[in-house]
DNA sequence: ATTCGTGCAAATAGTTTGCAGCAGA
DNA sequence: TCTGCTGCAAACTATTTGCACGAAT
């Protein structure tokens, strides 16, 4: 979810802008630097997360701007149940679908894969039961919840 | 998840004052009233539905209690991002273990089942999971996100 | 009598929004 | 120049909490 392939990042970046570009909306500096934010962390985080790593940002238009990222499928917001709604770059853009364990205890969320094989199977499983319910799905999600080792540990 | 045995609402308030005495708490008409509001519904809902459904309980009130009866295991607590969070018998008072459709649009959220043999193979591999991430899980959750029939048609 | 739950109203905190200034096209 | 993003401060709203009253043991 880092730079796993040189190159990856200005792709990302293009991506994001294209989308931006597709309704109307234009790619500041400011957009660019939380996209960047987000592509450095390998889990989801809070606003104020990223204003602190972002030094520069103030916490509305994080918020404006993620929800601008959010509604042209850049960014995903996760709700944990924490204090904090937390924000990801969107699994489109990444390219990977991912889970997430989520420690109760200090909101921490992490992310994790199942095999494939599992995966479909859900998958199906997920289809069948929308189709019964007449239910136009659009995503799943599947958590693990529970307490972190380092919240185990402390 | 309703009346489906006779006599289940009155075992339901046995183990629900069984553990609220074993945390010196007691098991008033209000939490009752409560716990009789969250039985008649099938579904997840929030404080409002429940003050409207139960006239007379303050919303104070109802956070307070629900609170508690969450802490004792009765009730769990949902946040789907819609405004507000939503609440359900626990399922170890109800004994099955379901999944949620979170509407979008609406808030609303459905229960539904999934086969036992993915549901088993689902289990095994969170463990999988969470032993390889030494992280203490106490639940799993599955959920499916998209646009009820109501909102699609409306 | 004493303890603890209840309701009301005030406080808190995350998130949203109005507005004036500034930057990019 | 014009549009629209940005930051600050004010506004909102779900949830929590302080306090005095009432119910139950």
């Amino acid at each position: 979810m880092d730079q796993t392939s040189p190159g990856s990042r200005s792709a990302l970046h293009d991506e994001v802008g294209a989308r931006l570009r597709a309704v109307e909306q234009i790619y500041t500096a400011g957009r660019r630097r939380l996209v960047d934010a987000l592509a450095d962390q390998d889990r989801p985080v809070t606003i104020p997360q990223l204003v602190e790593a972002d030094a520069g940002v103030a916490v509305s238009s994080a918020y404006r701007n993620l929800a601008v990222l959010e509604q042209v499928g850049a960014v995903e917001r996760i709700h944990s149940g924490a204090e904090h709604v937390r924000f990801e770059l969107a699994e489109a853009l990444v390219g990977d679908h991912h889970h997430h364990l989520i420690c109760e205890s200090c909101g921490r969320i992490e992310d994790f894969t199942v095999p494939a094989d599992v995966e479909r199977r859900i998958e199906q499983t997920l289809a069948t039961v929308a189709r019964d319910a007449r239910f136009a799905a659009t995503a799943h999600r599947l958590d693990l919840i529970g307490t972190c080792v380092a919240c185990v540990a402390g």
